[in-house]
DNA sequence: TCTGGGGTCCTAGGACCC
DNA sequence: TCTGGGGTCCTAGGACCC
């Protein structure tokens, strides 16, 4: 039996924690360079505030209807991530971590009422960190993350096919009385299964498959044949057989990147330098936290497709490394080289981004370094390991490259963050200040 | 004027080999 | 006109996730 717990809005959530006159107001979040809708309040829903809207589309109408718009806060986010997920552990003995807001947690063998166990551990969630969220419990993965779409909707929605009376936690094994997981099934639209896309939506839905309830109906081996695998998976899922595990422990990732857009355009290479200097920086120190060292770097650039007015243009070059580092110093002048290489005058160029590839384990790329001048290559990591300590100590950015220039409102193509909050819980200088 | 970032998996097709 | 068959590996692109 699995159970899929996620925070209801998220982001919003979390900045509603710190500032209480958000409740009961249409909030949305935006994404980096304050592009997107990202994240909305039930309230901003209801507005027809889709998630992925542009900002710009909406923006002219927002002061009227009364909307907060703030930029992404990531560190706040993950911070009040990692509580949420420390006591939703509590739910079961073996815990996935999905996504920065989503776990799965698997109850097999939990003796008691599942469902009475995750109305406690909601409860507990509301009290302790203020968070909203909601459960869903079932037999698949599939059908876990199903009840819970059918727990969050039937509280955001009155008026929705769902029963109303489920509290936010919704067991499939034990529905109000009347209600049957078929009603459930044929209440939701196969486009809001897990796995099931927009493309696959529009494909299944010309096939005559509107609801999860088709879908489970279906045969599984034909479908197969005309949607792959993946589908295939989806359908016996949802007729009860478990084809997805639980991973409880996370795997390492195969690649690592940091891409930006910029702030505004840029049409000269020194910029363009700075910039990919520092996403190399970043992504290395991605790269030695998961202690993996990565054998090729790829680097792109590109104008903004939205543009159809200016020409467009759009390059990646991809530079083998002598040996696999994680080093920022052989990972920058890759990406640098790279960059030299595909760079053009004339171009807006609109985004750019570092993307490591081909890692693998750090421990096992060391057995060679005896070959030739292990002291310099033992040389380069410990002063990353000095970089990384200086820079946990005394805040990002302490140590850096020199080409990542010096920094301030003066890089002209740092992104946009016009309405960022305090890192609450993250930073000394911001923390909250309480008054008697 | 203004449109995110970071991932994974699957499939089709070409290159190559015997 | 006529020109094998089968297997593997790699890559690019598409679809999906949050």
């Amino acid at each position: 039996m699995f159970a899929l717990l996620d925070g209801n809005n998220f982001y919003v959530s979390c900045e509603r924690v710190f500032r209480p006159s958000l409740h009961g107001r249409p909030v949305i979040v935006l994404s980096n360079n304050d592009g997107c809708a990202i994240a909305r309040s039930n309230e901003a829903k209801a507005l027809g505030i889709r998630m992925g809207t542009p900002f710009h589309e909406v923006r002219a109408r927002l002061p009227e209807a009364g909307v907060v718009a703030l930029s992404a806060n990531y560190p706040l986010y993950g911070d009040m991530s990692n509580r949420l997920m420390a006591l939703a552990a509590g739910l079961g003995p073996r815990q996935e971590i999905y996504s920065i807001d989503e776990c799965f947690v698997d109850m097999q063998g939990l003796g008691g009422d599942l469902r009475d166990r995750a109305l406690r551990l909601r409860e507990r969630i509301t009290q302790w960190i203020g968070l909203p969220c909601s459960i869903g419990i079932g037999p698949t993965k599939t059908l876990a993350k199903l009840a819970n779409h059918v727990a969050k909707e039937a509280e955001r929605r009155p008026g929705s096919p769902y029963p109303a009376e489920l509290g936010g936690v919704c067991d499939l094994g034990r529905l109000p009385a009347g209600v049957a997981v078929g009603d459930l099934l044929a209440a939701t639209p196969v486009g809001e299964l897990w796995g099931i896309g927009r493309q696959l939506s529009a494909q299944l839905q010309a096939e005559g498959l509107r609801t999860a309830l088709a879908l489970a109906r279906a045969d599984a081996a034909a479908l197969r044949r005309r949607f792959g695998v993946a589908v295939e998976r989806t359908v016996r899922e949802l007729q009860g057989c478990a084809c997805i595990a639980l991973e409880d422990e996370p795997a390492a990732r195969q690649e690592v990147s940091c891409t930006r857009a910029f702030g505004q355009p840029v049409t000269t290479l020194a910029p363009l330098v700075e910039a990919v200097s520092e996403y190399a920086a970043r992504a290395a120190f991605k790269l030695r936290r998961q202690a993996s060292k990565a054998a090729q770097v790829l680097v792109f650039i590109h104008t903004n497709p939205f543009r159809r007015s200016d020409r467009q243009y759009a390059r990646s070059a991809t530079i083998p490394l002598r040996r696999p580092s994680a080093d920022t110093g052989t990972i920058a002048d890759a990406a640098l080289r790279g960059l030299r290489a595909i760079w053009r005058p004339d171009y807006r160029i609109h985004k750019a981004g570092v993307i490591l590839l081909e890692l693998q384990d750090a421990s096992l790329v060391q057995g060679e370094l005896a070959m030739e001048g292990e002291a310099a290559w033992a040389g380069a990591d410990r002063l990353m390991l000095a970089m990384d300590g200086l820079n946990d100590r005394y805040g990002r950015g302490t140590v850096q490259l020199a080409s990542a220039g010096l920094g301030g409102e003066a890089r002209s193509w740092s992104m946009k963050q016009q309405w960022r909050t305090p890192q609450y819980t993250t930073r000394w200088e911001d923390l909250p200040v309480a008054r008697a």
